[in-house]
RNA sequence: GGGGGUGUAGCUCAGCUGGUUAGAGCGCUAGCCUGUCACGCUAGAGGCCGAGGGUUCGAGUCCCUUCACCCUCGCCA
């Protein structure tokens, strides 16, 4: 027994079976209960809690001991293992119907007093972060990290099943200008010249399919210097994946069924239905106003341009006039919003560029009363309860602007419509496949493109021709994959020749010699025997938050940074010597005209955290 | 870069329109307590009201600046 270390059993596996064994457990003390000739205290641990008892037979000493115990205390307890008294036992815990009590005790890590309960309910997420070891302990971070542990595990099983080889690639990459700004790793090798920390795995997976790895998958991390949200970290967990001699059925179908696998293996009872459905981009802003609709909820947005064209409502004729379109949706029961409600809908538009948002009330008898209303004509009300399918008790909300304006400003309404008006169905998982999205996003002033994906998308075959032409036009084929009205992964079809390639990034506007340096080595490699290929990646921290019900990425990732980047436990960001930095080959700008630039031998960026260099 | 919210005891919060000595619950310290499991009871300690500046006879409260955290627009191929 002595022999047996610091535990033969955990906290959570001691049954009424066990009565009589005597047993080693090892955890931390919670809720020490001192009776005075009686002391209990529960033993907890990542399995779960056992009770300890100090009772009248046992050495007064042990008890004093055992009374003085702080919570969060690392102790070892030795004991026999016995049933409790007739009414103690606790039914809420497993190992309810057992305590242990103890014949000695020993104390491995003392605890100080703890800056926030661990059993509390409500911390703040500074405290949190900071202590982020101490939060770990808590009930919901650690079903937090053993459900994203199942959810990977269960991920990489699924793949596996299907041949597909985990390959790792490399975080020292190459800078892309394209993109999100990228994290800049200075070369001290090189002089003036730096890594980056990879966005994605992007080029490294095609290259993959040209090595002939027909199917790579990849759990890893990406990293995108971006200001944050969120579901948005600085460096996040993407699930990776790419095949050889595969379309987008192929990929799409194979994404369904091993996500459907591994959501299933974690909640048998929310397990999605296969297949899972689709709906292309041009079909999803028009009836929801944006690429990934929340469809747990029927309110869509209706297009009543044409019936609006000639309105007395000057605001709609008028964005008519000027080539916009007028969308409406009517929120059910809507018209019990009071007017500040309505305001602060008016403000979720503006927050999306509209002007205002145009509303209006149907009341029991048909009509429509206050806001606009008195600028509908008959027809137009009838035409608006015949495009929503509105009720009496119902509200209408337009959005009167360019079609992206009004898409986003009532999508966003309809959004904050269904959490007002509870609509939302909080158990479904809709999944929900967005296919054709438009190749390039024109920057509406100046024309220029940008890829709305990436550039090594294929375009759709039937507009290849209009790369030239009319590059707006272009679909590619490519496609998200959504749960509810989250964007969790996107992917395409990828170009696999050098022609094609090429021709994406003059419509880029990308010069020859751009692209030979910035990609020379994509187009090389595509000239020996390029297979076609199509991929995906899966927003793995999305994916698990979605699941455990929380709110934030945060929630589910053990490190998290804050919004503003840092890593409140670690301090990181922060300054370095000042010959890290001279070794490293750069020099820094000074500090913004606040304080003076910082003299040799001086730290730079701050003086905090010094501590944290070893 | 812009907008909004929050910041008062170790924690979670209250503190009305500026007004005496800034409160509560939990935690902490000490004592009591033989079946607790959020143990209970008694007593006690604990505050740069995020920081800096201003207005005022007087500021936790009003004004300006700034910092941190959260949400968000832009941004995120």
């Amino acid at each position: 027994m002595s022999s047996q270390g610091i535990r033969t059993h955990n906290c959570g596996e001691l049954r009424a079976e066990h009565v009589g064994k005597t047993v080693r457990l090892s955890g931390w003390v919670a809720s020490p209960r001192d009776l005075g000739a009686l002391v209990f205290l529960d033993l907890r641990d990542r399995y779960g809690i056992t009770q300890v008892s100090f009772d009248e037979s046992v050495p007064e000493e042990l008890r004093k001991a055992a009374g003085m115990l702080k919570p969060e205390s690392v102790i070892q307890v030795e004991g026999v293992v016995r049933a409790r008294p007739d009414g103690q036992a606790n039914a809420d815990r497993s190992t309810g119907a057992i305590e242990l009590l103890a014949s000695s005790l020993e104390l491995l890590g003392p605890c100080a007093t703890p800056p926030f309960p661990i059993d509390a309910d409500k911390v703040s997420d500074e405290l949190r972060l900071t202590y982020r070891y101490l939060d770990l302990r808590r009930e919901r971070p650690l079903a937090a990290m053993k459900l994203r542990h199942k959810l990977l595990l269960a991920l990489r099983q699924g793949l596996d099943a299907r041949d597909f080889l985990e390959i790792e690639t490399p975080i020292l990459t190459k800078a892309t200008p394209e993109g999100a700004r990228d994290y800049l790793v200075p070369s001290r090798v090189h002089p003036g010249k730096f890594f980056a920390l990879p966005q994605s795995p992007q080029i490294f997976k095609q290259i993959l399919m040209v090595s002939g790895m027909d199917k790579y998958f990849q759990i890893v991390k990406c990293f995108r210097d971006e200001d944050l949200r969120a579901d948005r970290q600085p460096e996040f967990t993407q699930l990776d994946l790419e095949l050889s001699f595969a379309d987008e059925q192929v990929v799409q179908d194979l994404v369904s069924e091993v996500i459907a696998d591994a959501v299933g293996a974690v909640r048998p009872e929310q397990k999605p239905q296969l297949p899972m459905p689709r709906m292309t981009w041009a079909e999803s802003m028009q009836r929801f106003g944006n690429d990934k609709p929340d469809t747990r909820f029927a309110v869509e947005l209706s297009d009543v341009t044409e019936l609006v064209r000639e309105s007395g409502f000057g605001v709609f004729a008028n964005a008519v006039k000027a080539g916009g379109r007028v969308r409406v949706l009517a929120a059910p029961g809507g018209a019990a919003f009071s007017r500040k409600e309505i305001t602060g809908l008016e403000a979720i538009a503006k927050d999306y560029g509209a002007k205002g948002l145009a509303w209006t009330k149907l009341a029991e008898g048909g009509g429509v009363e206050s806001g606009i209303g008195k600028f509908l004509s008959d027809a137009e009300v009838a035409g608006l309860i015949e495009a929503t399918g509105a009720k009496p008790g119902d509200a209408f909300f337009f959005g009167a602007d360019s079609f992206k304006v009004s898409a986003a400003a009532l999508s966003a309404v309809r959004l904050e419509i269904a959490r007002k008006l509870d609509l939302i169905d909080h158990a479904a998982l809709n999944f929900l496949w967005i296919t054709d999205f438009p190749m390039f996003d024109v920057d509406e002033e100046s024309g220029a493109l940008a890829p709305a994906h990436h550039p090594f998308c294929r375009p759709k075959e039937a507009y290849e021709g209009e790369l030239e032409k009319d590059p707006g036009a272009v679909i590619a084929r490519s496609y998200d994959l959504v749960l509810n009205g989250c964007e969790l992964g996107s992917g395409s079809v990828r170009i696999h020749d050098t022609p094609t390639q090429q021709k994406v990034f003059e419509a880029l506007g990308l010069s020859a010699e751009e692209i030979r340096l910035r990609f020379g080595f994509v187009l090389d490699c595509f000239k020996y025997g390029a297979p076609p290929h199509a991929g995906f990646a899966v927003g793995l921290d999305r994916l698990v938050m979605l699941l455990a019900g929380e709110d934030s990425i945060r929630e589910v990732i053990a490190f998290p940074k804050t919004a503003q980047a840092a890593d409140l436990m670690t301090g990181a960001p922060t300054s370095v010597d000042v010959e890290q930095i001279h070794e490293a080959g750069v020099q820094l700008l000074p500090p913004s005209n606040k304080s003076d630039a910082p003299k040799d031998g001086e730290r730079v960026g701050g003086a905090e955290h010094e501590e944290m260099k070893s």
